[in-house]
DNA sequence: TGTACATCAGTGAACGCGCGTTCACTGATGTAC
DNA sequence: TGTACATCAGTGAACGCGCGTTCACTGATGTAC
C-alpha cells in the first residue's frame, strides 16, 4: 500500500487556491487575477502557492482545463440523457444545457469562451479538452444526421478533408463533412445570446435572455430539421414534425 | 475672431494619445491600458497626460465613445444607403456593415460588446451613445415592420410599455413592442459570429466566418422576412419574396 | 518695435502601492533503526 | 518504545518592476502696453 504523501493528506490547499482563484475572478476579471491576492483570501503567504503551481500561467492553464472539463461533462450528460435515436431531444437537451451551464459558471465561461488574458499564451495541453467539450454539439449534428433528419442545405462546406487536415486549433477526426458548418451555426447562435446575457446587455426592455434562447432554441429546430431539399422529394417543406 | 488656444494649435496630442490607447488595446488587451505605456510610447511625460484627461478612466471613456460614434456612423451610413421602401435591402446592408466594421475595428468592437474592464464604470454619459449606435438595427426591424414585411411569430414580446418604463441601460422611445424581440434575436445572432471571428475560433475545419456570415444573414432573411402567421392568410408561409 | 508679464503644455522627481518571483529558513510530520 | 534523521509544506524578507497620481517646476508662446 502506497504511503501517503504530505500533499496527499492536505489535499484542500490546491482546491482552496483554484477556488479562490474563481472568486477573485468573478469579482475583478480574469485579467485581474492576482497571486498575492488569492494567498490573502487564503490568510497563506504568496510563495506557498508554489507550491503547488510553478507559476502565475500555469495556475491560469489549470482553471481553464478545469472550465473545459466542468463544461464538457455537462454537456456529455445531457447528450447522454437522451438516445441515439432522439436525435431532436439530443439537440434540446445539450441547447439548453449550454446556457444553463453558463449561467451556473459565468466566470469559467469568460474565460474559455470570452476575451482570452492578456499576455497569457494557453499551452497545447488545453486543446484536447477544447476538442473534447465541443464534442457533443458536434454529435447532436451527427445523430440528425445519421437519422436523415439534418436540413442542412445552403450551409457552408468545409472544403473537403483536405482543409481539415491542415492544422486547426480544433481536431474532429471522424466527423461528416456537412455536419461542421451546422454545428457551428448552432454554437454561434447560442454563444451569441449567451454572451450578450452575461454581459449585461440582457434582459432588455423587458425581454428576458431565458426567453430569447428558448425562442432561439425553436429557430434552430426549425431550420435544421426535417428532410434536407436536397435528399428529400422536391417541393415538400418538412414543417409538421 | 477667437484667439486660438495652445491646445488648439497643438491638437494632434490628445488624438495620439488615444490613437496609442488603442494600439495598447490591440496588443495587450484593454485591461493592460496603461498611462506609463502610452506615455513611453509617445515620448512623454506620464503627467502629461492629465492635460488632456483627469485620469485614466475618463481615456476609456473617450475611448468608449470613441468607438460608439465610429460604430454608429458606419451603421447609419449603411442604413441610410437604401430608401425607407427598401427593408429587405436595408437589413442586409446593416448586417454585412456590423462584420466589416468589427473586423476593421477588433478592438473598439471588444471594448463595447466584449467583456467591460475590470474596475472600470462606464458613466451614465455612455448610454446616448450605445443606444444610437443600435438604433439603425432596431430601424431596420421598424421598416419591415411598416412595410407589412416582419414574421415575428412566436418572438418574445417586452411586457407592454410598462416594462420598457423601468431604468433599463438603453432607452428606445418609439420603438413598436413587436419589434424589440426580433432586433435582439438579430443582433445576438450576429454578435455570436463576430465574437467567435474576433475570438480567433474562426475559420474552424476550413470553414470561415465569412461563409457561415452570409449564410446567418440568408437564414435571417428566411426566418423574419415575409407574411406573419397571425397577420397574413392562414396556411400561407410567405417564402417566395 | 521693444519690454514686461501671464498663460499653460509639458517635465522630472517623488509618493505609495501591488505585483510575480527568489531565497534561505522553520518546524511539524513521518520514517528508519 | 525511543531517538536521530529526512522530508517538505509553508514562512518572511527581499528583489526589481510598473503602475496611477501629485507636485513644484520650466520654458516656450502669446499678449498688453
Amino acid at each position: 500500500m502506497a504511503r501517503p504523501t504530505k500533499q496527499q493528506r492536505h489535499p484542500d490547499l490546491r482546491h482552496a487556491i483554484t477556488r479562490a482563484a474563481w472568486q477573485q475572478i468573478a469579482t475583478a476579471g480574469a485579467s485581474a487575477l492576482s497571486l498575492r491576492a488569492i494567498a490573502r483570501a487564503l490568510s497563506i503567504s504568496a510563495p506557498a502557492i508554489y507550491h503547488y503551481f510553478p507559476d502565475r500561467d500555469a495556475l491560469v492553464t489549470a482553471l481553464i482545463i478545469e472550465a473545459y472539463t466542468s463544461f464538457s461533462d455537462h454537456q456529455h450528460a445531457a447528450y447522454r440523457a437522451l438516445g441515439d435515436d432522439d436525435g431532436v431531444g439530443r439537440l434540446r437537451a445539450t441547447g439548453l444545457a449550454y446556457r444553463q451551464w453558463a449561467l451556473a459558471h459565468p466566470q469559467h465561461y469568460q474565460l474559455i469562451f470570452g476575451a482570452p488574458i492578456p499576455g497569457y499564451h494557453a499551452p497545447p495541453t488545453v486543446i484536447p479538452a477544447a476538442t473534447q467539450a465541443l464534442r457533443p454539439l458536434l454529435g447532436v449534428v451527427e445523430t440528425l444526421r445519421r437519422l436523415g433528419l439534418l436540413r442542412s442545405a445552403g450551409v457552408p462546406l468545409p472544403p473537403s478533408v483536405v482543409g481539415l487536415a491542415g492544422a486547426p486549433p480544433l481536431q474532429f477526426d471522424a466527423c461528416a463533412i456537412e455536419s461542421l458548418g451546422v454545428a457551428l451555426l448552432i454554437w454561434s447562435r447560442v454563444h451569441g445570446l449567451v454572451s450578450l446575457e452575461l454581459g449585461g446587455q440582457l434582459p432588455l426592455g423587458g425581454i428576458t435572455g431565458g426567453e430569447l434562447y428558448r425562442h432561439e432554441l425553436d429557430a434552430i429546430e426549425r431550420q435544421f430539421i426535417g428532410a434536407d431539399r436536397d435528399a428529400a422529394a422536391p417541393g415538400q417543406r418538412g414543417d409538421s414534425a
